[in-house]
DNA sequence: TGCTAAAGTGAGTCCGGACTCAATTGCTTG
DNA sequence: CAAGCAATTGAGTCCGGACTCACTTTAGCA
């Protein structure tokens, strides 16, 4: 008969110790693998864990040395390819310094963000990552800080905070997205994204995401360079989900003076928008061109291929968790902000307009 | 001057006790919310540690109680739009029953998920649910049962443990679609997987991983009904990644006899096979037919849409987490085995073939 | 009014390792 | 041959809460 397992006993130091033959002390020391230790205690306490099937209580290992070797993950959407990239890049990089994620999602939602940041604080993680959802509600983010814990900034940023953050420079790519448009004849450009906002107009930098704010930057820009001034009416956020993506298109579409080029914030809102298109009958590139953010996978499988701008996304999760973990360390990294290199990689979803005067 | 944080001193429950006038116990109850505490104290003690800034040590916490409020969540590949939606309802399940995520990716890789369940023991989380990446290898997944805590498989199954598992069922929908493909006139049908064999050709169930298997064996089984045996030569393992795959596509359709139709075993797959299809020239659905596992969001995008076996994700990872909270708290489920039904959705890459002999 | 039960509280132990400090042992060196 | 020193080792404390147990009040009730 099998002993119940009601309130299972877990091997403990103690117990090896005990079955060793020496001190609590001496068995801590060969099993946590510090301090000086005769080679023929080592033995026996080794083989006494061995037989008694000893593993070692990492929580209690974290409580007085104060590290968790865990790090904290907060994104607004893993299902979003961009964030389960950069999050492969993250755990994978982790794991090489053998750390281990809690990973949150917050549906873009800053109070799930905050309570998330709390919970993890309360678990003591060595250190966090974090995309924010808002570049204004940030008390949470600065009791980290307070609670002397590192802090990395993924893809986005927030001012006035001493983080570090980790991101691609978008905004020359958007810029030069626009310039390969303008080179083409358009003069009518969209921007559509999924952000929230009061209205679903520009309403003016910063947004509360910066990493939507930076493309913006990168497009207006672009249209500046050559004198075309900012077009709010061609800006149009709340595209999120198909619903609401169809509208936004419709609408766009539908303006006397319609855009000839449209610019998609990301993957989701690529796909929504090209969805939406077809069922207006509104074929790429001949009636309208389009470019995406982000070299997702399925770009190259459209119809036509997309003109995107590719953004070594992995990296930058890898180069997010190098920072945080070297932070961790105690280590100062040189560059408060590193910015990975964004790059257009043409396809065939940009189409000729003819210039009209010329 | 603020005082140097070199080995910042949290604010403990003994020095919210102090700055309220009462013992530790006291404090204790009033903050861990047990036990019975007076208003005036409970009154004192939430002000001195409002005022303190006391946050609970949640690894203290969990070393007497036990539990950690933490679950490990082992996949073979976050990037892989699959787990990453199944990992999001286990996330918002989670969350909602107040478990916190340690997520690890395994890159399918054994030795991996062997290290990745050690440390999620090590670490006392409360259960696991892991995608086992082999049917065989599967010690390491015994020890979670002999350490106490409850296991759940997700996606796969594993012979011989005692272990819940929650996934779909795939066989009868494989069978659908492949039902649809001979209704059209298709009698070869190939299947291909990224799945890793010692040779690429079928080489006899059941394979490491069940999901997989369970699509052949419903494939199989709709062959079998018009009495067409089973057809090794059309059965391909190993398309990881555009290049092997190219080579796969390549060499199935310069058969002699190639496939009329072509079954894809998940999204990865299903876009380097496009792909790889797009480039020898060969078109969808005149010159081949294919229907992929899984209605990616993109499926429906390409041209033609995709016709596809679409499985419940989400609700697979919700289903996974609500049986594992409910073996953690010390339930047992009325099943062992969770199946959610999956459908074939028809959208138009299924051609007709003229039949032979008709 | 007297007695029991329940409520409230504090001292101290425990969880499972890490770490301090003093003691012991074995050698080396003047 | 004795002091000097490094390597080992063990007893005990600490991390930060949860929880046991005994004791003091307070309330309820005959």
């Amino acid at each position: 008969m099998v002993a119940s397992s009601q309130r299972r006993r877990e091997v403990t130091v103690a117990d090896v110790a005990r079955e060793a033959g020496v001190a609590k002390a001496t068995a801590s020391r060969a099993l946590g693998n510090y301090g000086a230790v005769s080679d023929d205690a080592r033995d026996r306490i080794l083989a006494a864990a061995e037989a008694l099937g000893y593993r070692p209580n990492e929580l209690a290992r974290s409580m007085n040395t104060g590290k968790s070797k865990t790090v904290g993950v907060v994104v607004g959407d893993i299902e979003n390819g961009y964030f389960a990239l950069a999050l492969r890049g993250i755990s994978d990089a982790a794991k090489r310094a053998g750390y281990d994620i809690i990973l949150v999602n917050t549906s873009e939602d800053v109070d799930a963000e905050v309570d998330a940041v709390r919970l993890l604080l309360d678990k003591r993680v060595d250190g966090m990552i974090v995309a924010p959802a808002s570049a204004y509600r940030v008390d949470h983010l600065r009791d980290v800080f307070d609670s002397g814990r590192p802090l990395v900034f993924l893809d986005r940023q927030v001012e006035g905070l001493p983080a570090f953050s980790v991101g691609v420079d978008i905004a020359p790519a958007a810029r030069a997205a626009t310039a390969a448009l303008i080179h083409d004849g358009h003069r009518r450009i969209a921007f559509v994204s999924a952000l929230g906002t009061d209205g679903d107009r520009y309403s003016g930098l910063p947004l509360g995401v910066s990493s939507v704010a930076d493309r913006l930057v990168g497009i207006l820009e672009g249209l500046e360079e050559i004198g075309i001034p900012a077009t709010p009416d061609l800006i149009r956020y709340g595209a999120d989900g198909l619903e609401k993506t169809r509208a936004v298109i419709a609408d766009l579409m539908a303006l006397s003076d319609p855009p000839t080029a449209i610019l998609m914030s990301d993957s989701l809102v690529a796909l929504n928008v090209l969805l939406a298109l077809r069922e207006l009958g509104i074929q790429v590139p001949k009636d309208v061109s389009v470019v995406a953010f982000d070299d997702f996978d399925w770009a190259a499988l459209t119809n036509p291929p997309l003109t995107v701008v590719a953004q070594p996304i992995y990296e930058v999760g890898v180069a997010a968790a190098d920072v945080l973990i070297r932070l961790m360390r105690g280590q100062t990294p040189e560059e408060t902000t590193v910015r990975l290199p964004a790059s257009l990689v043409r396809r065939d979803s940009i189409g000729r307009v003819a210039v009209a005067g010329r």
